[in-house]
Order: C-alpha cells, then structure tokens, then sequence
DNA sequence: CTAATTAAAGACAAATTTATCCTTAATTAT
DNA sequence: ATAATTAAGGATAAATTTGTCTTTAATTAG
C-alpha cells in the first residue's frame, strides 16, 4: 500500500512518539535498530519528518537526536503521510483513472468507496500518542525482529 | 494501492470483459487508447495476463488479439491481482513489519485488519463479469478520457 | 578553545518500475 | 506459396525508489 519510506517513517514516528521526549533524545542508529530499517536511508526519512519541525524535531551535538514533542503527539497519524506526501493514496481511484468520481466512478468506485473512508477516518482519527501508548502497554509492537 | 501495472492490467480486464469474446478479439492498439495506456507497456502487461491463459487469451495474426473466454469472466477480479503478482498487498502489514500477526500485532494492526479484510471480500466476491456488466449498464466507466 | 558527538546535506549507486523498440513467430487471406 | 496482420519475446532505456557514503554544520563537554 505505502512505499517503504513511508512504512519507516510510520514505525520511526511511533517508536520516537513511546520512547522521545524533549529531555530525551534518541540517535537514528537507536532508531533503525529498533525498527529494523537501513540506517542510511532513515536518516533521509527522519530528515524529511523534521522539515519545519513539521513531525520530528532534532538537535545536533552529543546528546542530540530525535523526538516528538508532546504537541505533535496529539495529531493524527495522517500527518506522518502527509510529510511522506503519500497521503493522496488514501484518497485515488483503485483503478488509477484521473477522472473517477460520483459522478462518473469506475466499475469499483461505490464499493472501494465505503472501505477508502474507513482507511481516511483511521488515519485522521487514530492520533500518534493514541498508538504509541499500545506499545506501552505491550499489547502490541512495533520492532521487527524476534528479540 | 497498487502498481500502474496492475493498475492498467484492471482497466484492461474488465474492458476486454465487456467488449470481448472468443468471436470478437480486440487489438493492443484499441485496447491501449480505450483504457488510456502506454501501447508497448500495456502489451507486456496482456502478455503476462495471457501466461497459461490465466486471465486473458490471445490470437496472432489477422483478426488476432485478445479476448476473455466467458469461463474467465465469471472469475473474481482477484485473479487479475494474482497474475500480476501484486494479491499480497491486501495481506500485508500497513507499517511493513514482517512479523506482524494476531498474536505480535503492530498498532494499526486491529484496525487496519477489518478494512483489509473488506478490500480482500471485494476483490474475491465481485467477478470480472459484474464489474464489466455496469458499463455495459453506463452507471460506470473505464475509460480514462472526457469523450 | 578544542575535541567529540550528532544531525544535515548532497553526491552517488543499486534496484525496481515504467516504458519503448525491434525482431521473431504464428495465423489468415489471397 | 506469399504477403499482410497481429501477438510474443527480448534488448534496451528512462524514471523512480531505495539505499549508501562523505563532507559540512551545529552543539556540547571538557
């Protein structure tokens, strides 16, 4: 569904959102450890998710690293798409036609329809802190490996 | 959600269904501007459809071209996503962990599992047949251009 | 102030997807 | 048989995505 830079960034956010804080900041190595993701190349991620501070923020020099403010915690995982600039997925036709619409829907439209707005409500409704908090809790997970 | 390839390999499907029959072969180049596709690409794409007759049938020479015997027709769309590689994107985790299950869920897990299990019952409930039969009916289209 | 630490930025490389083109093979009509 | 038509197949190219590496800049601790 979502490229693999945006899975990662997803992961990345979720993880930083459970284990960052301002007072505590964590390394990309850390990070992709974690998440189990090329070091390299989550690091063009998480630079993405720091653009004006838009989901990510950072600081340089030892003891720098990244989090999330508590702020950013409290919005919807959408903008994690959203700065990825993968949330139009969410809202294209499953056939790919330009012009699909009510007015003139591909032999899928109505049908996928129903399910697209239950995936657009999960993503704008569901927040950050909301899903980081299950992994408090243990109930669910976000590495990627066995350990 | 899906690659362009599956993406045109869909369109192409589902005009072929409507437009096709083992009396009425359709040309790539007819096929192409119905569903407003790249010609050579989109002729890769009916090659691999066609591979052991799976989705599609074809026929060289004058009067060739490619048709979907009604035995196909009657076969849930899901086939196309099969022949094209690309059925495991309903089964797959949204955050891309490869271990995620009921039992080591990621947290979108429990959610995202009831959206994709209507997108797996749309796609293995509806035939290629119904999909072609309502344009046929002009309540949808699969054309990709104004006129 | 200096050295160590860490992210930012940009150049580069590999892999995959998307797309084109040319030759070959099969079939049909004459 | 021959010529015309059409898909099959393979080589190639362009674009995008995924990934790496090296240098620079900022910050902090000593």
């Amino acid at each position: 569904m979502f490229s693999k830079a945006t899975e990662y960034a997803l992961r990345a956010t979720i993880f930083l959102a459970q284990k960052s804080s301002e007072e505590k900041k964590i390394g990309i190595e850390e990070i992709a450890l974690a998440i189990d993701s090329p070091r390299p190349f989550t690091a063009k991620i998480l630079q993405q998710l720091t653009r004006d501070n838009k989901v990510v923020s950072s600081a340089r020099g030892p003891q720098g690293g990244f989090f999330i403010p508590v702020k950013v915690k409290k919005l919807p995982v959408h903008v994690v798409l959203e700065a990825m600039n993968e949330d139009e997925i969410l809202e294209k036709c499953v056939m790919g036609l330009k012009l699909c619409s009510e007015t003139r829907p591909c032999p899928l439209h109505a049908q996928y329809k129903t399910i697209k707005n239950q995936l657009i409500t999960l993503f704008t409704t569901k927040t950050i802190q909301q899903l980081a908090d299950e992994i408090q809790d243990g109930v669910v997970f976000i590495r990627n490996k066995k350990s």
